[in-house]
DNA sequence: ATGAAAGCGCTAACAT
DNA sequence: ATGTTAGCGCTTTCAT
């Protein structure tokens, strides 16, 4: 690359780099006619400023790092967005890195984003790193986590309430009469549902109705899975009635899987989703569904992130979004067939 | 943040910075014992080093940045995924940015990344910077074209024929009868949409037909203008019998609109997208689409960045992809109520 | 094989 | 108001 730098403004400008320095900077003390001619050998020269070389100074890169499972998660993609506008606005850019909800790439995007000296990190982690984030915090670099609660009470943090959305979706399928209710989820060791079934448990009990392990299913948040998890729960000698969804890819793979099946929704089963899926008009029954809020979550991240940039030593922020229940045709009564004693 | 340098590694090891260096280059000589003592001492101190120092020294800083009108356009994600992918398996991380197609906007994300230096651009870009972005090229800057042929033969590309597919598409709909067939495109000074626009004339004229510019629409790539097109196209006195769209925002649009308005597709109107739409076999009817292929200009952007990036001098590639026509239920032979001289 | 020192492009403290 | 200079953390040449 040919390097156009601070000196070359200098010289050809006839003063020196601080003073160029300032004129890119802004700085107050310098002649109108200074600055002037400044600015117009730097458009001259289309000069640049080197971000590495202020940064490496000034310690700030005006970047902020995103570690998401899935950039191509439509859930992620909104985020991403809201987060890209808030900070757009002031001047900062996103390093945006897919880690796979697996434990070690997740770690070493963490130190990559360290290693680029990013300004603040908005990261939504499996939950297992969260030692290491919390030695980040520590060493003064701003992490915002979003979509699930923080075991520590040492970040900001942004999320739905996802136990109380599961227990009112379980609360309501109870209802409706509903007593075999299926919860499908994502791994086992992404602590966002650890929050979910335990929601899910508390309203079982309060109702006192035994969990069922066979019910409670773990695998993947992917269209793949939620195929996969209807083929397996209509081979299940004691079918549930009814099946909790929690996220919109799986949602998709059970309504794809029940049409393929030949499977009424919500005659065989009624189903209730975590986020609503695209074009739900055109797709009947339309979904009852509580709001996954990725928006809100997006703009109150981005915000959260630039508030610590600007206050470090301001108190800790979490910021706790309740979802609403969305009623739609997806879910019926359940009469039982042998009359409840 | 609290620093830990090469520095502190050299002298809690006993070495110099040099050494430090050496070892975390993985240059050749260094004794093993020295090698692993420094690794030692790095993995106390957790120290990592500063990209920044190292870019500004080096000239590199393994970052290719990414430019495009909306992360949220499910098009642009599954184009980034595959990028991504490509590029971290090599140690490169993506700085990403949306332009909102405005011409302003996408030269000032031009120069940032040019600020941040990063080691590549891959852009889609409106057209309208093509004289900067060749300049860029001229500063030995790497920068990748995606989803239009660039007026130069300057650049790197990757796209798909798009005026190849609309005439594909228009020459279909000419063999199922139609002869008013209407196009719904995204901005006029886009240029991916003037090849459209030149595939779909290119057609009519070859069959005699003229072109009614009513019949010719210039919008936006949402599902809103979807919408708002199938509402004025309703509203025209010579109704078209076939509808082109551009992109599966705009089709989703004109499908939700179709069904609200209870217009059949494709009894009222057949209907071609370029691109399908997500969750396709529950939505009826199954569309005739022309694959985007996201994917492959995801992955071939990837390929051709890393490629420039190790060699700057190589000739030029531009990947050009034909798509094909895939016949769904969304267009119907049209038969003419007064018979054709 | 290892170290000393210059320099990448910039900012900011200090001097004038 | 402007210039001089040290130094941010690193790589690399040149000595040894």
């Amino acid at each position: 690359m040919i390097k156009k730098t601070i000196k070359d403004v200098a010289s050809k400008a006839g003063v020196s780099i601080a003073t160029v320095s300032r004129v890119i900077n802004d700085a107050s003390n310098v002649t109108p006619e200074i600055r002037n001619k400044v600015w117009k050998v730097i458009g001259e020269l289309d000069f640049r400023p080197n971000q590495l070389a202020q940064g490496l100074k000034s310690d700030v890169t005006h970047t902020i790092g995103v570690i998401i499972s899935d950039i191509s998660n439509p859930f992620f993609m909104s985020i991403i967005r809201e987060i890209e506008k808030k900070i757009n606005e002031v001047g900062y850019n996103l390093l945006i890195v897919s880690s796979a909800d697996d434990q070690e790439k997740e770690r070493k995007d963490i130190k990559t984003m360290l290693e680029k000296r990013v300004d603040g990190i908005i990261i939504s982690s499996t939950g297992q790193n969260e030692d290491y984030l919390s030695s980040i915090v520590d060493l003064g670099v701003p992490v915002i986590i979003i979509d699930r609660k923080p075991f520590k009470n040492k970040f900001d943090a942004v999320y739905v309430d996802k136990a109380l959305a599961m227990y009112d979706i379980a609360n309501y399928l109870l209802s409706k009469g509903h007593r075999r209710i299926s919860i499908v989820m994502g791994p086992r060791y992404i602590m966002s549902n650890f929050d979910r079934f335990s929601g899910y448990a508390r309203c079982m009990q309060t109702a006192n109705i035994l969990l069922d392990n066979d019910l409670i299913i773990y695998g993947e948040f992917t269209e793949a899975f939620g195929q996969l998890a209807l083929n397996n729960i209509i081979k299940m000698a004691n079918r549930p009635t009814a099946i909790i969804s929690s996220s919109v890819q799986m949602t998709r793979g059970i309504l794809i899987e029940a049409k393929e099946l030949g499977i009424s929704i919500p005659d065989d089963f009624s189903l209730v989703s975590y986020g609503n899926i695209d074009m739900s008009t055109l797709i009947s029954p339309s979904l009852t569904y509580v709001e996954s809020l990725n928006e809100k979550i997006g703009a109150a991240a981005g915000e959260l992130i630039l508030n610590r940039i600007k206050n470090p030593k301001g108190n800790l922020e979490q910021k706790v979004f309740e979802s609403k229940l969305i009623l739609g045709d997806s879910v019926k009564e359940f009469v039982s067939k042998t009359p409840l004693k």
